[in-house]
DNA sequence: GCCAACGTTGGC
DNA sequence: GCCAACGTTGGC
């Protein structure tokens, strides 16, 4: 059975263009270190998963799709020393930070804006506009992605 | 185990 | 730039 997710990213740290660009159109979703996050990639993502893409902060809103295609594996970056998102405490024989790798699939002509979203009493109980919420990777009901889905396509 | 302090996220 | 909400850290 398929699931459903969401993840944000600022569109100038890495944005739907970005992915779009990458040698397969797929990226390593690096860097997330938030453990309930980090629980649904190791735990819960399976390949073929699909995913929203929202970009934060600026013009926020979903502005594409895309989907996983890898099993959890840990974050390279969690041992680079270079990396801003290095973690010390972490050993290499108890990963601390796993992800999944995401592969492109469609890029919305318009994007569907926050402000949008918030406007569908259907969508009043997603997980993104609960108050608070900060997760980076989160699921999205199956009736909400659905609901979601044919606002592009209308 | 509690909780204050701090840093970060993210909408506005 | 502001600020509310949240997660993490570390002293006790």
């Amino acid at each position: 059975m398929l699931q459903y997710w969401l993840v944000k990213s600022e569109a100038n740290c890495y944005s739907i263009d970005d992915l779009i660009k990458e040698p397969n159109q797929t990226t390593a979703w690096s860097g997330v270190r938030n453990y309930q996050a980090r629980n649904f990639m190791r735990d819960m993502m399976k390949i073929g998963d699909q995913v929203f893409f929202y970009h934060s902060v600026t013009n926020p809103g979903i502005v594409g799709l895309a989907e996983v295609c890898s099993k959890a594996y840990p974050d390279p970056t969690q041992w680079d020393m270079n990396d801003p998102h290095c973690d010390p405490k972490s050993q290499p024989d108890n990963p601390r930070w796993y992800l999944v790798d995401l592969k492109f699939v469609d890029k919305f002509k318009t994007p569907i804006s926050l402000s949008i979203l918030r406007s569908y009493s259907e969508l009043s109980g997603m997980e993104l506009l609960k108050k608070g919420s900060r997760l980076s990777v989160m699921p999205v009901q199956k009736n909400e992605f659905e609901f979601i889905l044919k606002l592009i396509t209308s």
